[in-house]
DNA sequence: TTTTAATAAGACTTAAATATCTTTTTATCT
DNA sequence: AGATAAAAAGATATTTAAGTCTTATTAAAA
């Protein structure tokens, strides 16, 4: 369903609205063996969320990654469409070129009625709300955490 | 959710089951240019379903690929499993090594019922089936047919 | 003001999936 | 028997995603 990076940027963001903020910031170093993911790939990822204006960051000693407020106000929808884009949402299950709800696919059907759920799932909740879920219910982003 | 070859795979058995049986076979050439698929890698992905027992097929002079009944008799679960391993209805969608009930994802519960029903529909309805739901609905396997 | 530790940027490498090309084998038709 | 047309097999090529490495920039601490 989503690329790795994409599920990197997921869980990272996650991590972030959970640990982080404007006066807690975390280390692309340390953030990458809190969620196991390859350092230099999982900066690269940050990088072009900070640019795309999803995470904050801050540079020189004591710099880091983080979520401001503003910035947990977004949805993970948003994010998804930054690393992905919205094809994943689109394309079809068996690869077709044209499948609708006039043209469907054998099931078209069966995959839209869930895409279409999940979809509003990601975007109607913020990622300050995911966090608090996350937290309340004792999900989990990695393992060992 | 699946790859191309996959999804290469379930357009191709599909359509068999529409259009071949023990005296109508169809050739990989003809077959790519109707499905719209490159015509070499269709054929390796053919080889691999005959080899593994789902799909028939005589060389030489008037050979081709086919369906017999027996192969009408099995379900997609069971070719995509060929091709593609459990693994896409099992991996975590962040991509975590351990999600199950137990230690969830904050996805694992939405993605986990999609899964069991799409999983199952694959698995219980038959190719013989399959193709008669798309005959009688009148479902795409590709654009122009 | 120099050192240090962080992000930013971009080049480079590796691995996997996808696609193509060539040769071999086999059955049928002429 | 020879020509033909198909699958089978396997080698090679291309493309994309994933991952790594190196250098530049920046800000704070010493």
């Amino acid at each position: 369903m989503f690329s790795t990076t994409c599920q990197y940027a997921i869980r990272a963001i996650l991590y972030l609205a959970l640990n982080t903020d404007d006066n807690h910031k975390i280390g692309a170093d340390v953030l990458s063996e809190e969620l196991e993911m390859p350092k230099h790939f999982l900066a690269k990822i940050l990088q072009q969320l900070t640019k795309s204006g999803f995470v904050s960051s801050s540079k020189g000693r004591n710099g880091g990654f983080y979520l401001s407020d503003k910035d947990k106000a977004s949805n993970l929808l948003e994010i998804i469409y930054v690393i992905d884009g919205p094809s994943r949402f689109e394309n079809c299950i068996l690869g077709l070129k044209e499948c609708s709800g006039k043209t469907p696919c054998p099931y078209h059907s069966d995959v839209q009625t869930f895409r279409r759920d999940f979809k509003s799932k990601l975007q109607n909740e913020t990622i300050f709300e995911s966090a608090k879920r996350i937290a309340e219910n004792n999900l989990t982003l990695n393992i060992n955490h």
